[in-house]
DNA sequence: TCAAAAGTGTTTTCCTTACACCCATGC
DNA sequence: GCATGGGTGTAAGGAAAACACTTTTGA
């Protein structure tokens, strides 16, 4: 069995980058380690891979033991093996990444003492990072810019029901442009996947706007023409 | 040092997908294996991953070792580390791709004997594969599938020199569709970055189209506005 | 002269963009 | 009544799609 020739043996890590939306920031979790190397440095969550779980249990395990945050849907960004990456050695890393939705709490308890917490961080402005852990956060971003303009990944960053105007922060967020509202509302409602709710906002010491909810199934329908080119 | 940690070691190998076109087809460079397992199967050109070597060094190396073809630029699909992948255990590997402009030789030469021979197949008629090998292959499809409609990656499987029907060729064996040839001619030229030789096609029994080639400058110029949208 | 592929325009439809003012609400 | 964001329409331009016949060349 392979496992017997170490020569052929590699270290390999998984590393996850979540990404949530509030007060109209995208922000990014880090962890403060308590282990070497880096110690006392704000990183990425991530640990070693086991000889007896996929990468995506790794993944699923690796998060919730430094956050606390379980059945998150996260998607494999890019593995990144450079020489240097590790000052021990050459460690190969796989990095998913995820978006979520936030609910207030801006610190999560670690369920594992090689980190001490958790903590939501603007990507606008991030500490020092160890490894290279601000290049993958920064390929990460790229993929999500990618993604937000072809798959509906902007509402995994909202509550189930949401404003129009918070739907579009969402997407200035991520590209880092503004947009223009009508031309924005327009385009959104035309896709016919927003299904307009009988409520409005609550709260708000100005008109409520109205709230909408994003329709799964309608979005499945007009997107598995995805496969269904023109001449 | 974590290379010492064995039960944190894990076996990590590369593979290669390596397309080609010819004859109106998109193939795949497959190898005949020599080693167990899967003794005498057709699989990706794939080996392990050495500690000394970065990830896109051990792609270039296993891919010389098994077709002896050198200086191909490959990017990375995805890893791949399902416990059921490998009949000797969990290993994890990560996929690479590549697109390659054919010279006719349809066997290559192996410098290793692990392999006996490599050889293009037609990806519409596949042999039955070694490992996971078949699903890596459809995920690059994927892939190249997505890409082939934002990146210029059509003219990397053609010699320097092409005629617009060898083009439109391409697209369609990727795309798996037929197209509109004034809307696609429409298309390509209005984009600019073909330049129109002064050369005609040589030795065909009927009228000799015009060749052109891809203007990779005047491709950079015309999509660095990737970054600038529009509101 | 025939076979094979090259080459060529117009119309319609739809999406994108630009742009500015009134409305409802809470304080 | 004022500040704050909610909400709305139209015109112009450009890309995508549908669609069929003539021309060139070699054998």
């Amino acid at each position: 069995m392979y496992s017997k020739l170490t020569h052929l043996q590699s270290t390999f890590t998984a590393d996850c980058v979540i990404f949530g939306f509030e007060e109209g920031e995208l922000k990014v979790l880090l962890v403060e380690r308590n282990e070497y190397p880096y110690k006392d440095w704000w990183a990425l969550p991530g640990f070693f891979v086991e000889h007896s779980e996929t990468i995506d249990n790794a993944v699923e395990r690796i998060l919730y033991e430094h956050t606390g945050l379980r059945n998150i849907f996260m998607e494999q960004l890019y593995t990144f093996g450079d020489l240097k990456r590790h000052p021990q050695g050459r460690v190969i890393t796989v990095a998913y990444y995820a978006l979520l939705r936030l609910k207030g709490q801006s610190t999560l308890k670690p369920h594992s003492t090689y980190v001490r917490q958790a903590v939501w961080h603007p990507v606008e402005n991030l500490p020092e990072l160890a490894f290279d852990h601000a290049h993958i956060i920064d390929r990460s971003l790229e993929k999500i810019r990618q993604n937000i303009k072809s798959t509906p990944i902007a509402f995994e960053l909202l509550p189930e029901k949401f404003t129009l105007t918070q739907l579009q922060k969402v997407y200035e967020a991520i590209l880092g442009i503004a947009l223009d509202k009508r031309n924005f509302r327009k385009k959104m409602l035309n896709y016919n996947f927003l299904k307009e709710l009988d409520e409005k906002q609550q709260g708000v010491s100005y008109r409520a706007a109205k709230l909408y909810k994003f329709d799964k199934r309608k979005y499945a329908k007009i997107f598995q023409n995805d496969l269904s080119f023109k001449k």
